[in-house]
DNA sequence: CTGTTAGCGCCTTCAC
DNA sequence: GTGAAGGCGCTAACAG
């Protein structure tokens, strides 16, 4: 293995000129700095990245753990972390995360000069480690009274979506889920449900609500069997784009015309809301991601702790309508094997 | 800063005490192993991974770089990867790519005890730095004559396609694909362009070409562009979903049916050509993710250099169909916001 | 301008 | 079983 030594003897030289040419150090004569890189390049040499974080302290790199496999929009949380973070010329390395104690060995310390949680509560156990390794944290998507971070007020979201349905004439709506069994305070699932419910509650109507590991997969069961149930909504929101796809296939399979028999809202707008036409309420994800990113860098100046809180909006297009008046007859047959015999419109689009 | 010698101190013990239980070494008594335990949990204390990775040659992490925000198919491969590499029990870190030079400052050393390229074929310099350090590299969706590597067949996946068109009677293909000033060799892009030139060439007919730097915006800038010619064709093969996707948002915008006036193929497969009811040629993403893993791990292990392949199936879902006869008059106004005026069927679902 | 040297925090022999 | 000491590769602070 080539190291500094190396380099500095094969050039007939000091490793500390070597380590002056390697960081841009001023003082070295023209000489012997081209010298120096020119047996660099033969020796194909680069420092050692551990050795040089034990001695500067620092890593010049940012990490980010979050669950981006399982959840769509986080992909497009982290575009924006991306950018700022290659910006202020860190490197950026992605944990992800599959184990329930995911903070578990990731050995912070000498390998992050600070993390980003992105729809991830770290347990006050790791927070404890993190600030005891001296690696400062902040959050997107999640809330703490202690770390900087950006998120958004899941309840208006939940208001926006129960509203748009009520407006359109629907009685009969239900929320498709996440378990809420988290340990530190409600999720965001559980937070968008409540405020679905304050509205309705305050319109005289019950919310149906059924829950289930979040995932497509799941909420398409949790979809079927509303469907297939004796009072079927004429509504469904869903906590997030990812489960109101899986409604939506639950909505095909049963032969539920969209959103002829049944209207859909979803939760963050990822893109392929876009392509299925899906009503939903949008969040600025990338730009949580950009926000979030700023918050960490200014946390590594030493900068107080701020929170952050981005604005929703209601995005209809073709998954909402009003219900229609012949239900409660015979279930009907499949109508078509796609999500939409009607064709989908994007009234957020422009023009054609 | 906790550090091991403060946690000895507080212990009343050695630094190779601690060391030792930090490392489950058996010869520590029981007294004093849960004594620094007790004290390490305290302290909130980690190792420094920076010192620890100097100290043993080693980082337990493995790295992957590749361009997961400009390929949407990229995601689906880390999935694999992931898996394949947490089974290992290795840390797995990735590395986006934005800049030409995305190999450039990356600092494996020291940092990395072994790295997977996906869709990104590493310049010679970098390899040999790579060499240089120790750092052992796989890949992913590229080949290397000195490299383990899994890819497909692109010139292959190209037949498939022009096949399927071809079976289907049309003859006005055109090919929307990437840009090919790939330095080393061709691009895959260009690869699948040839596979599907030979089979049109052998049926007398020829490949209209139109090439743009990957994505979606400048595929259907492409697209929007045949469709609005003088002789537009009557089926577009786009050199990845995601320029299908453009491809489809073109004819959306022009007005035509698809797959009524135009047919549409697509490569890759990805999650999105499901819902969008996109035909396309499918290779097994994650499959090749979690090979190209474990190419790695036994590149760490010494083993000798391995190449693989992995199949290629045509998925014909409802973006193709033959083409109609009443082409070549007036171009006809939008018919739909949607992209399908006929209800998108997806012929490789089940029942329903 | 440049060579030399003392750590950075940890692991790992080696004596005790 | 346990403490002490050398060294991993590099940077930074010193002399020269």
């Amino acid at each position: 293995l080539t190291t500094i030594a190396r380099v500095a003897e094969r050039a007939g030289v000091g490793v500390g000129t070597v380590s002056r040419v390697l960081n841009g150090s001023a003082s070295v004569s023209e000489r012997t700095r081209s010298r120096v890189l020119q047996v660099i390049d033969e020796l194909g040499y680069e420092p050692n990245a551990a050795a040089r974080a034990l001695s500067t302290g620092r890593t010049g790199t940012l990490g980010v753990i979050a669950p981006f496999f399982t959840q769509p929009s986080v992909v497009e949380r982290l575009r924006g972390v991306s950018r700022v973070v290659a910006d202020a010329g860190y490197h950026l390395v992605l944990f992800d995360v599959e184990h329930p104690e995911p903070f578990a060995g990731l050995g912070v310390g000498g390998r992050l000069d600070g993390l980003l949680c992105v729809s991830l509560r770290p347990a006050d156990a790791a927070l404890e480690r993190f600030a005891s390794a001296g690696v400062p944290v902040a959050l997107v998507d999640c809330e703490h009274p202690r770390l900087p971070g950006v998120s958004i007020d899941d309840f208006e979201g939940g208001r926006l979506a129960a509203e748009h349905l009520l407006s359109l004439g629907h009685t009969r709506i239900a929320y498709v889920g996440d378990d809420e069994h988290g340990a530190f305070g409600f999720t965001s699932s559980a937070r968008r449900r409540i405020g679905a419910q304050r509205v309705l509650s305050a319109a005289g109507l019950e919310l149906v609500v059924r829950r289930a590991p979040h995932g497509r997969e799941q909420a398409r069961s949790l979809a079927a069997a509303l469907l297939a149930g004796d009072d079927p909504p004429s509504a469904i929101f869903a906590g997030s784009d990812s489960q109101a796809l899986g409604v939506l296939e639950a909505a095909e399979t049963a032969g539920y015309d969209v959103p002829g028999d049944l209207s859909v809202v979803g939760f963050d707008d990822i893109e392929v809301a876009r392509y299925v036409g899906l009503t939903t309420v949008a969040q600025p994800l990338e730009q949580s991601g950009v926000q979030g990113a700023r918050l960490l860098l200014r946390a590594l100046e030493g900068a107080e702790r701020t929170a952050q809180r981005l604005a929703l909006r209601l995005v209809v297009r073709s998954t909402t309508a009003p219900p229609s008046d012949d239900r409660g007859t015979t279930p009907r047959g499949p109508r078509s094997h796609g999500w939409h015999s009607s064709a989908p419109v994007n009234r957020t689009r422009g023009s054609s």
